[in-house]
DNA sequence: TTTTATACTTGCTCCGGAACAAACTCACTA
DNA sequence: TAGTGAGTTTGTTCCGGAGCAAGTATAAAA
């Protein structure tokens, strides 16, 4: 299992995970609760440690989340897209939020505060079932990334990683191309992957060596997909 | 943060987690709705790979979670003791079981029926909310270990494990000791630190020097909190 | 009491991959 | 067009801790 991906649909915000099942009328009730937010890229959505008060549906953009650890080190949670929520902490009164979230790129999300969403919780219970199907998936995933770096080796880490990336975040150019972006991807990549860009990109080159990929400054092309 | 607990009260099963802020009523209802089980020690609850079919509430006794790795490694996830849930996937349709769950002890639990969770959560719309708050923290706890294998030593995440299983299993004996106990302890410790028995038992026999614990076949004496 | 199985202990070897250093290459800007 | 800085590449070194082997201790069974 890959990281729970919710595909902006044609129809728009209502489809997402978190409004599954909810009828016209909840959904409108949902939404107008909410407040819309625009953010530059490089926004922080919210820090790391500070008090969770509000809860964000990304509606269009990517945002990043990670977590820096007391030494310093910086560990990519996963990037947020369309259709995705973030600080679901807020939903739980007197919670911090585990992780920083920076827009990638700009970004527009509709934002509840806690004492918002904990009376839609008892108002729209269907949203607390769907919120806690969510947060399965992402101990689903937390679990897998936790299994791997106990059980794989780097390199495994690594191909994994980038299948994840271009599955996440990567857009599939033409036919069987998909092309990965961000700023510095390899460092991305050593993040999601708990290792160094030293060793990313000894991986990396010998991909590129058997053409699997090409990588260019900031960039990756997958010829094929890896796994 | 540690592994979320909630220790069983005097007053029993109803101050769970799960049923935290159910009017009296609804309490009521949705034990009428369980049917009780009892298994003797290493019975399987479930096992990793099956549809989840039930899940439970860990009424008296402890359950081992855990994973096995396509290598065939062992990962423990955690212990379940009692006011605690376990299968919690069965509450999500056409989901399968992650780990599986053996009783390290004689056990009694509550069991729910996937159909008889979906329609609970229904009725009683504060169930998934607070099966929502269980995960949050359960997913806090997945990524606190994350995060230590990703960057803390060996050394650091065995003590980590030690104060761990101490806290979740261990039985404060007397007024300043805390004894541990459990099949092979040692392996435990391993396989909750994601490192070797060779490891964990180098690092305790420095510790046994340095008169921190004691530690006998299947038991540990530990004379100070650790961390 | 002997046997057997399981848990623990310790010494030794070896390797993946982290850490550091240093060069190179772009993209952007002044 | 030269300058700047971030991102990338490669070589080299070194160590934590895994893996193996060969014990010893202990509990339960016979």
């Amino acid at each position: 299992m890959r990281v729970p991906t919710f595909a902006p649909s044609r129809n728009g915000i209502q489809d997402a995970a978190i409004f599954e099942e909810l009828s016209p009328d909840d959904l409108k009730l949902v939404l107008s609760r909410a407040s819309v937010r625009a953010a530059p890229k490089g926004a922080f959505l919210f820090r790391q440690g500070e008090p969770a008060r509000e809860m964000f549906l990304l509606e269009s953009g990517c945002v990043r989340l990670n977590e820096i650890t007391a030494d310093g080190r910086e560990l990519l949670i996963r990037f947020v897209r369309p259709g995705e929520v973030c600080g679901d902490k807020a939903a739980i009164a007197g919670a911090e939020y585990g992780a920083s979230a920076v827009s990638e790129t700009p970004v527009r999300a509709y934002a509840w505060t806690t004492g918002m969403i904990m009376a839609l919780l008892k108002e729209v219970p269907r949203l607390a079932t769907n919120l806690f199907g969510i947060t399965t998936r992402y101990l689903h995933y937390s679990r897998e990334r936790y299994r791997l770096l106990a059980t794989a080796s780097a390199e495994y880490r690594i191909r994994w990683a980038v299948a994840d990336l271009a599955r996440s975040i990567g857009s599939s150019d033409g036919n069987a191309t998909i092309v990965i972006t961000g700023r510095a991807v390899q460092q991305d990549i050593a993040d999601l992957a708990a290792t160094t860009i030293y060793t990313v990109n000894r991986v990396l080159s010998g991909y590129e060596r058997r053409g699997i990929l090409t990588k260019k400054r900031g960039r990756i092309v997958l010829f094929r997909t890896l796994q």
